[in-house]
DNA sequence: GCCTAGGTCCCGTGC
DNA sequence: GCACGGGGCCTAGGC
């Protein structure tokens, strides 16, 4: 049973640097009780870097939004909320609740509780706006170009949450096509021995060759690299670059095609188009880069060293 | 200057069905000033449906995180992390703090200060782990296939908040470039009087035609449809189907490339090529498709009413 | 499972 | 600005 006498009570909690709020009105029973019971709770506070907004009404959300969009910080809401998009195409989601991120580079991602792609987004580089608008908060992402809009009609808010993110962590390291073209080139012998690396991303037709060398009978090598089991369109491509290729005189073409593997059906393909085809997988692709980045290394330590 | 007579205090905040936390040691002097100053903070208050932990210990996030998974509830967090990633490819990212998001259908995203593509990933299907250790939090989120796993090492957890999201509103709206087929498909005379649709996505070498009709004079007519500007890769496609299919005996192929308008330098490959070129955008099919759709509603009432 | 094609794809690169 | 191709693309549809 909740006492009757009241008491307005403002706790302000500070860690750190600051900060703060909690605003209630309880007995001074409860107050000096263990427990303290309240009806009904909207609450904020920051701690470290992130402010923290439990359940505010849409006016206070509005204006920490309006604070974050200028501090450039980053926005994570739970909110009930529709939403629509206008621009190349169209779409309309109805009322249901959703996780709502704006990050400070003017990107907007809005997601449900399922799927690991957005249900509305925006790239980076819109302008945000928020307001107030017969009890809704309707937030705005517009992008300059191509022009376009995404609107969030929020009802309701459960947690919106704003904070920079301190990260200077620099390098991401993936293994990628790329990689297995720089392999190749650093190792050729990967293909066959004795392979010339003459040319890379070479411009032809409309298109670029991979990369094109001599084998040591000097034919000419077209190299087509793709990190997943190549399929017609691989070998597609491969012919349209041969159509505008020649080799030297008295010597062939050598299509190859590297790959971790072939499709179904496309090594029939391969064989009566007179394509070969080289096993070349991402790992093995890195693998050959880190020996050759290492052995770069030892190199620089035998110029430095003693 | 703060006392230094310290009481014990553990404030339950109740809303609706419950719940709670707020621990501290204060002294008696702040708790009955209007302005409480605590050295430090880590609390946690569910409202609605929104669980919320703000600087919780490691321990606590894990035991929330192991509820948050048997429970199937979405998880936010920003925490200061490092991610190595290991599958098809691999990656690793060094300490820094990110948003991380887990979702009830088993995917992962890590997301930066900047851009909308998460710098980590994981689609749905995952299963998660948790587990603390040696001082830090472990996530794990495993894919079965392709086997890849995900590995988050938290160092210091600022926010975790967790929860379900009610969405029901299952409708969303676009316009697509299935829906320029549509539009075709409803009303051929989008492309020229007479026109007689014969089959769609008809398997052709190992491809599809967009369109497959036959025109007044019988002629085959072959349809490819971008939503985009029309490029090389449109002519290159067409060209690829137009090898594999033959009109009637005495009559042409007619390969017709349908788009809101041809990329540069195409205009003069297509005519070189007697390809023909028919102007139709994302907005003008959505406008066709609207009005069908209200003609068959009046039809219908037609049929049902009075 | 594999393959094919689309996406408000996004994103980098080159012209 | 436009065009082209890659991506740990993701996702849906067929076989």
């Amino acid at each position: 049973m909740l006492p009757r006498l009241l008491w307005a009570v403002e706790f302000i909690v500070a860690c750190g640097e600051f900060v703060i709020v909690f605003l209630h009105t309880i007995s001074r029973e409860a107050m000096q009780a263990k427990w303290i019971y309240l009806p009904a709770l909207s609450c904020s506070f920051r701690v470290d870097m992130v402010e923290v907004r439990v359940s505010p009404s849409l006016e206070e959300a509005h204006e920490e939004l309006v604070r974050a969009f200028e501090a450039r910080k980053m926005v994570v809401m739970v909110a009930e909320c529709s939403v629509n998009y206008s621009g190349r195409t169209g779409s309309q989601l109805g009322n249901g609740e959703r996780l709502i991120v704006l990050k400070e580079d003017g990107c907007v991602l809005v997601h449900r509780g399922r799927d690991y792609q957005p249900v509305n987004w925006q790239p980076s580089g819109c302008i945000f706006q928020s307001q107030v608008e017969k009890g809704t908060l309707v937030v705005k992402a517009i992008r300059p170009t191509p022009l376009e809009s995404l609107t969030i009609v929020t009802e309701n808010m459960h947690l919106l949450a704003s904070f920079h993110l301190k990260d200077e962590a620099a390098f991401s390291l993936h293994a990628t096509e790329e990689d297995m073209q720089r392999a190749i080139l650093v190792q050729p012998d990967l293909i066959e021995a004795g392979l010339k690396i003459v040319d890379f991303e070479k411009k032809v037709a409309p298109g670029f060759v991979d990369i094109y060398a001599l084998d040591r009978e000097g034919n000419t090598v077209v190299i087509e690299i793709k990190k997943d089991p190549a399929g017609f369109p691989a070998i597609k491509q491969l012919s349209e670059y041969l159509k505008h290729l020649q080799p030297a005189p008295g010597r062939r073409l050598r299509p190859i095609i590297v790959a971790p593997s072939l499709a179904k059906g496309a090594q029939p393909v391969v064989a009566k188009m007179g394509i070969e085809f080289k096993q070349l997988g991402l790992q093995k692709a890195a693998e050959v880069l880190q020996s050759h980045a290492s052995s770069d290394q030892k190199v620089l330590k035998g110029w430095l060293g003693s």
